[in-house]
DNA sequence: TATTGTTATACTCTATAACTATA
DNA sequence: TATAGTTATAGAGTATAACAATA
């Protein structure tokens, strides 16, 4: 390591390291999310549930019957998204699509008990990884962040 | 919209709408990273700088002469992924890649006036963009998440 | 006409592994 | 041996645009 903090040596504070970027909000959220996204990676392994996939089963299990364009709505996403996601969901035995009647169009989502049970156990796991890695923060700034965090989708989730 | 809130009619509570996943930390993280992203897009316009090659050139703006490999670690991805963006801000013509007398592995990453102008302007627009977009926050709230979001970064980027 | 599930396709961002030229 | 820049490649994750079946 030849210089670990390069150019501007005689500054005087040493807060802020890079003046503007490591204080906005945006950049901050990515380097923070992509913290999580890897932690959530390596506690589920190679053959564990992405969190787009967990995030899913979370609402097929919460929501038994469930559609798939509900399930796009709610976590924000195409319709076209859900489809690779539920194969997968399926493929794993998690849930089975079953037909509605009264609209044939429609294919509800059930939850089978391996889902269930997969899905606990990954909730278990998941909780676990985020008190591990949250563990710097109180149960009171969590609440916090999860308010302030709310509070930006509440201002960019309405232009759908 | 047939149903806009699917299933379990009956609970006494109305304040988690979906019961675990709305409240972890880390599926809030991604979704306001989902509206802060796409914002930004909207903002800068199908010819702008995207995020990432904002933040390098940034970077580059405050560390004239800054590497390549030192622009990768402090932005946290790899060495291969800044080929690319260092590229894009070459055919903008926002740096240069000088050679440096004494090490004929190493690139300086000059940015040229153009570059900093644009690197002013851009600025610009981006606080005005996170302006609009947090206005729901306040100065204090702000600086709140900010800290509350290092302190995650904090947690995850030491192991490198 | 509108909606559901689906496919095809492309784009962005990132990582890994290798190469070359230098050190 | 190690490092800087680079290339090739692959893998997530997302979006758009279309289609068939159904409403």
């Amino acid at each position: 390591m030849a210089q670990t903090r390069p150019g501007r040596i005689g500054e005087m504070e040493e807060e802020p390291l890079n003046g503007a970027l490591e204080n906005f909000v945006g950049y901050n959220l990515k380097r923070a999310y992509m913290v999580i996204q890897a932690d959530f990676r390596k506690i589920q392994g190679s053959e564990g549930l992405s969190t787009r996939v967990f995030s899913a089963l979370s609402l097929v299990v919460e929501y038994p019957q469930i559609t798939q364009s509900e399930l796009a709505r709610m976590l924000g996403i195409e319709r076209s998204g859900l489809v690779a996601i539920t194969d997968e969901l399926e493929r794993r035995n998690y849930l089975t699509r079953v037909p509605v009647p009264g609209d044939r169009r429609v294919q509800a989502l059930v939850p089978t008990q391996a889902g269930q049970t997969a899905y606990k156990d990954c909730l278990a796991l998941v909780q676990a990884h985020e008190d591990g890695l949250l563990t710097g923060l109180s149960d009171k700034e969590r609440e916090t962040l999860v308010d302030l965090l709310r509070k930006i989708r509440a201002s960019g989730e309405g232009d759908d």
